[in-house]
DNA sequence: CGTAGTTTTGTTTTT
DNA sequence: CAAAACTACG
């Protein structure tokens, strides 16, 4: 008796196929964390490898903590050798020792996404560009997507085109250059710089490649060109690669996921093993059955088709409701009975939505009914203002080069410095080749500041002082001692706003994370404090501890599973998004197809699909048709009926042929027929008439326009003023 | 310099 | 409908 005789045919042969490149194709629920696991035991214990040359990365924190877990309970000795770590971390502790070879200090700072944006902005000021003309945002996504393909600044400066890319190449150059200056590498540099250090030093590579002699990969599927080229890299000279993957289950394309570096692995490695694993141990017959046939409609996939032995077992029910708000009404209430009734738990229970703003009136419903729930994603622990600040400061105290974070809380909490000091002291420090927190310890050498350079002075000297005592009294005594001098949290005292009581004791919780990592990394430092918490995700957060419902987008749910499952906002528009159904290329929409057989996919035993015939989005009331993936479910699998609800979409839900269905292709403009409302071809206005509203009164047509769906009316109402609003809802009547 | 009040703008999905 | 960005005033 071994550890390997409870593995399937497929999982052993993925565990015990050691040497050169191998392709395990897991799909969901197929146990492929089983697979690594048993497989970093199997080549320690088994074929002797030492667990120090074996490396395993994963994406998220989560799945390396449960793969840590989970190794160091199967291999017992010598597993905490074995490398386990995410792409992020595996690079960032590669970089902390070689950086300085690329010119950067070895106690580098990492910026999210909100310190890019700041910085972006900076860049834009810099070499004067309107940022009407073109958005922090867009340069932000166009750089981000090239550092995936591993185009640096001058390379992109080259194959820029035309002028719109040719400024954002400055822009890219320009904020490459703070970037440096700050000491600071974006979450994109991560990858790439490792990728770069490795092609400019292969001593560096040769190092590594010696020491990583077996390599696993998690959801390969999900690397993109940068991250295909480190793991190139670093399985080059043993070629001992191992990718578990599943094509169908590629959901990050826009943010640069390549699906064809899983599709060509076999291209890639001529030599490789392939295994499929397509036995599932998590859901039940009906609900593969539905996976599978909506996913059959995807071209760009390999073959396969999950199945299980667990028993057809319950119909997937369909709900259809008149709002979004009965919708969540709904799933609120069936949790609540469903706990009742003892047949689950809160924590067996999830909601997954397409986009985060679905989760309000979720989350509305469950606080009505009293259940007890967690939502994932939204406003990250760490993204909170107060949070925001306290890490500021103690970024600052970290790496003297950061400007950012001085600027950030230089006037936090009010010190009486303004932004026209603030760009006074940058323009200073630019001029002077300074960093900014230099040019503020000499403020009183710049002579338009006046009355504000005594303050600014005083701020840096505060700055200074903690810098220099860190070493004295640690972690936990610095961000005392910051609460302290800084009286951000006396100020929050004194403030009458509701929720400073929060942010106080949201301040203690960091105090208290804090304390807890000085005592579990005695060694590590505020750096290494600082480097947890920029790696961290939403997901890496949940608190299991306490039974709860989870409510988060379908991104954040994969690789979870639920007894229950409720997916909200099942119609055309919403999920797929609007986007990928007018969007020319279908690749966007098999993205979201794929989307939705990660979904079907979390639910064991239960699974609930809920549509809501109207909802409002961005201020506007949305009607929407029921979802087409939705169609592509075999009816015979959906329980489809609610007593004594309305029957008028039911109908028409069932009336469509479902080969029908999955072929054809349904136009966005096809889409807004039959929706029960039509477009009026003539309005019995026009402009400068005189109308009324029933809610605004009279008022005067400024303007119509003519819109797919309807007419877009503006009209200047002599009470409210100008609204716009849509012709088949506002019901306008000439007077 | 700080604020309150107003206008504008935006939505997928996130390591 | 919000949040963010702007504007005007004390």
């Amino acid at each position: 008796m071994s550890i390997y005789d409870s593995l399937n045919k497929e999982q052993k042969e993925a565990v015990m196929h050691t040497e050169g490149p191998v392709l395990i194709l897991a799909g969901a629920g197929s146990g492929k964390t089983r697979v690594l696991v048993h497989r970093i035991a199997y080549l320690i214990d088994e074929k002797g490898v030492p667990p120090y040359n074996i490396l395993a990365i994963t994406f998220t924190n989560k799945a390396a903590g449960e793969m840590r877990e989970r190794v160091d309970k199967l291999v017992g000795f010598g597993a905490d050798q074995v490398w386990v770590a995410t792409f992020h971390a595996t690079c960032v502790r590669i970089l902390r020792r070689h950086i300085d070879l690329l010119g950067y200090d070895t106690n580098f700072t990492i910026y999210d996404t909100d310190d890019s944006k700041s910085l972006m902005k900076q860049v834009f000021k810099n070499i004067g560009i309107d940022n009407k003309q073109l958005r922090e945002k867009t340069v932000l996504g166009v750089i981000s997507a090239a550092k995936d393909e591993l185009i640096d600044e001058n390379e992109f400066e080259k194959t820029a085109s035309d002028y719109v890319e040719q400024r954002i190449a400055a822009c890219y150059k320009e904020y490459q250059k703070l970037l440096r200056d700050s000491n600071a590498l974006d979450f994109d540099d991560i990858i790439f710089k490792t990728v770069t250090l490795f092609k400019t030093h292969p001593e560096v590579l040769d190092n590594y490649n010696e020491r990583f002699r077996y390599i696993m990969v998690d959801e390969y599927q999900d690397t993109n060109t940068a991250q295909f080229e480190l793991v190139r890299l670093l399985a080059q000279k043993y070629r001992n690669l191992c990718v578990v993957g599943d094509d169908d289950q590629s959901i990050y394309k826009f943010r640069g996921a390549n699906i064809r570096n899983i599709l060509d692995f076999e291209e890639n490695y001529d030599d490789a093993f392939t295994v499929k694993l397509e036995q599932n141990y998590r859901s039940t017959q009906n609900i593969l059955d539905a996976a599978n046939s909506v996913i059959r409609n995807n071209y760009a996939r390999k073959d396969k088709a999950l199945w299980s032995d667990r028993g057809s077992g319950k119909l997937l029910h369909f709900r259809q409701f008149d709002t979004a708000y009965e919708e969540a009404e709904y799933i609120a209430d069936d949790i609540a009975k469903a706990v009742k009734k003892g047949e689950t738990t809160y924590s067996e229970c999830a909601v997954l939505y397409r986009t985060n703003a679905q989760s309000r009136l979720l989350e509305e419903h469950f606080v009505k009914n009293g259940i007890p729930y967690n939502l994932v994603g939204g406003v990250n622990f760490y993204d909170r203002k107060e949070i925001k600040d306290m890490l500021a400061y103690l970024r600052m105290v970290d790496n003297a080069k950061d400007d950012l974070q001085v600027k950030r809380v230089i006037n936090v909490p009010k010190r009486g410095i303004g932004q026209t000091s603030v760009d006074k002291v940058t323009d200073y420090a630019y001029r002077n080749g300074l960093t900014f927190f230099e040019a503020c310890e000499t403020a009183d050498s710049i002579p338009t500041l006046g009355a504000a350079a005594k303050k600014i002075m005083a701020f840096a000297n505060m700055i200074r002082v903690m810098r220099a005592s860190v070493g004295d009294y640690g972690l936990n005594g610095l961000i005392n001692d910051i609460i302290d001098k800084t009286g951000y949290v006396k100020e929050l005292e004194e403030s009458d706003e509701d929720d400073a009581k929060d942010r106080i004791e949201n301040i203690y919780e960091l105090v208290n994370k804090i304390v807890d990592y000085e005592e579990n990394e005695p060694d590590a430092g505020l750096s290494g404090f600082l480097e947890e918490v920029a790696l961290v995700s939403d997901i890496d957060g949940i608190d299991d501890s306490m039974p709860r419902a989870l409510l988060m987008t379908i991104h954040a749910a994969k690789g979870l599973e639920f007894e229950r499952v409720y997916l909200a906002g099942c119609e055309d528009g919403v999920f797929p998004s609007y986007l990928s159904i007018a969007c020319e290329d279908d690749s966007e929409l098999e993205e979201e197809r794929r989307l939705a057989y990660v979904g079907i996919t979390r639910a064991k035993d239960e699974f609930t699909a809920t549509y809501a015939r109207c909802r409002m989005n961005r201020g506007e009331i949305q009607y929407n048709p029921v979802s087409r993936f939705l169609k592509e479910i075999p009816k015979e699998l959906i329980d489809n009926r609610l007593p004594g609800e309305r029957r008028q979409w039911t109908d028409d839900f069932a009336s469509i042929p479902q080969k029908e269905v999955s072929v054809a292709k349904v136009k966005p403009v096809a889409l807004t027929k039959g929706m029960g409302i039509k477009k009026a071809d003539k309005l019995d206005y026009t402009v400068g008439d005189r109308v009324r509203h029933v809610k605004y009164g009279v008022g005067t047509v400024l303007n119509i326009e003519d819109d797919v769906k309807d007419h877009k009316v503006t009209v200047e109402f002599d009470g409210t003023g100008k609204k716009i609003m849509y012709a088949m809802f506002a019901k306008l009547e000439k007077v």
